[in-house]
DNA sequence: TATGAATGAGAGTTCATTCAT
DNA sequence: AATGAATGAACTCTCATTCAT
């Protein structure tokens, strides 16, 4: 019934007219929200006609998705792949100061873009399927680098869990720095102080 | 250009009203979010008219922020009396123990609307601000509990702020189980551990 | 989960508001046809504004219908009403000749009217179903009218069909005059014959 | 204002795709109606763009006006030609049979293409101009095939006209069955009694 | 004071038509 | 000659806010 389908660019005009909207999208999601931001806006900051993003998108929220898939495919993916190819056997405190500069890095460049899809995360279920998957990513990419003879496997999971969730709260606050009373470094250098604690295998946590 | 001033009520019936537009917008943002709900439905479910709703407050933003003062006020302010009650000198491990409860019991018990607090926060800055100052009234309380000779002084802000930070993640996964290979019991015993591993005096971190 | 509600109008205004709508709306559309005529022009020629209309009704579909409606109501009913009233017992001649003036009156004062709600009719399935009922109702009519010692109820049906079939076509003819060639008088009197003939007891069809 | 003038084709690659138009536009227009069908689906369902659409038709309405000509001519000049060649002198009932059958065959192999055509007659007034001349086709035929004897010409077109309407009718009850309650075969008993009574000789209606 | 009908700007989306390639 | 990507005006519908009653 519904005859009226999404065109696939495959010209390198219309791949980089699709591309525009997508960055165009991407940069006004990220400043001002999903709901504070319209198509004609998108349109109007890549350069193209209403009409014509939505011969690529099916409707605003393709535009969404597309938007942060491409975020995390182009920005998070080669983080990680970094943080995969660190020589082994890998000290515990460069692994977990590694981890944690990753994490800075993602907030201090793209603080906004990342905010903008937790906000998103939860309140569409259809996005939030969507970015469950790039969790996943990042949390086997730590599996895989915490994969470590003086690492325990025992309750895996629930560390690398800390792991991530403390760098990515290190991280948030470097970007924002909301706690004018935190020092960075303090902070910085009691979460590294946890993390090895807890990850080191000799403590049976 | 605003020549109605918003008023403020002094008469029971006006205040039992305006009551019960917070609630019935504390309700509805919680469930739906703030774009998904409208004011014609805030005032249906409060039992008022539209233009009762707008002669108590100045516009729909302004309901958002008086339901969310009214949650943390009636909600958490409650919870963190009783965190400062604890009979001292107090068991560090009873004190983090404690906090942790804290964050689930207010998770559990509203976590869509904690959630949606969340969602907004960092996304309208006016709603930034207003809710800076209850993340101090929790930070605060939190330094008053841990206020206690087993623990140094030094670095005290940063330690408090993990401890926040990790009893509200602990929060978040018991309220939404968002990561299903996750053991809670585990979890919980692993920031426990190194929660005090990092209050503990002797340890200068 | 769809809180916005069509509104009932209860107040004098408001219910004179709505017929404001349902008649503006039948003439636009007997003018111009359904996909030729737009909200705002029905709004406007209502004396409203497009927000008005949607809080009346829930779509433009059912501003259709329900201009449709009040038209069959106001003006086909009452029509019906004096079919009925014929004093019995009633000569065939008389029958056959009030059953079409009846659609003479109504074509020739509803042309446009009548001719958009049969180009709707079936084009739009939900429009159809409607419209059915309406059928329905005059070919009961005819049915009660044509009830009568000198009719045979031998396939009625099907002679009551035909009765309203042929009075329709003149009707049609009267209105838009399409054949320029035919005289009205005389395929009048030439419909009545076949009709007559066909009512007839003695005449078993 | 329009610079490019329409094509007409002549060279056979030419005519072959713009008759690929045309039955394109016939199938979707039947099925969907005019205002459900745009000319992206005609290009496709054509297999040409619709850039060349555009070179073959000036605007939507054209390709529409075309579709239907097509169908008319090369689907119903050939029914009517049967009709023509009627061995004479011909029975009237047979004639009046003929008739009927012509209707019912033209309603049940093309059912959707006719109500379509109905459907747009009377809304778009070039439309209407343009069918009325496949009426006159059509009128004049049955003139012609009643050219008989026993068929007086005193009031001729009227009661050419009434085998038309009501062969038509017949026709579209075959192929909708609207009503239930209509036996298709007492139906058409009755047409043909009233119309051989109507059309005898004798009889001076 | 309270009402809730009314407003109208602005949202997302479609599609007949054009024109650079 | 043919393409089909691009256009943008026009569509339907929503909702925060106002104001006559």
């Amino acid at each position: 019934m519904n005859d009226t389908a999404v065109r696939e660019p495959i010209q390198k005009r219309s791949i980089e007219k699709k591309t525009r909207i997508i960055t165009a999208g991407l940069d006004l999601f990220s400043k001002k929200g999903y709901y504070n931001t319209n198509t004609v806006q998108i349109a109007k900051a890549a350069g193209v006609s209403t009409g014509t993003v939505y011969s690529y998108f099916k409707d605003k929220k393709d535009i969404y998705i597309a938007s942060f898939e491409y975020f995390l495919d182009s920005y998070l993916r080669p983080l990680l792949n970094e943080l995969e190819r660190l020589p082994k056997p890998v000290d515990m405190q460069v692994l977990v100061d590694k981890c944690i500069d990753l994490f800075i890095d993602l907030y201090v460049n793209s603080k906004q873009t990342v905010n903008e899809l937790g906000r998103m995360q939860q309140s569409e279920p259809e996005i939030m399927q969507r970015f469950a998957a790039y969790e996943d990513m990042i949390l086997s990419a730590l599996v895989k680098a915490v994969d470590h003879p003086s690492v325990t496997k025992k309750n895996l999971s629930e560390k690398i869990y800390l792991l991530y969730t403390l760098a990515d709260v290190l991280g948030q606050e470097h970007a924002f720095h909301y706690h004018r009373n935190i020092d960075l470094e303090v902070l910085r250098r009691q979460i590294t102080t946890m993390l090895t604690y807890l990850l080191q295998k000799d403590k049976e946590n």
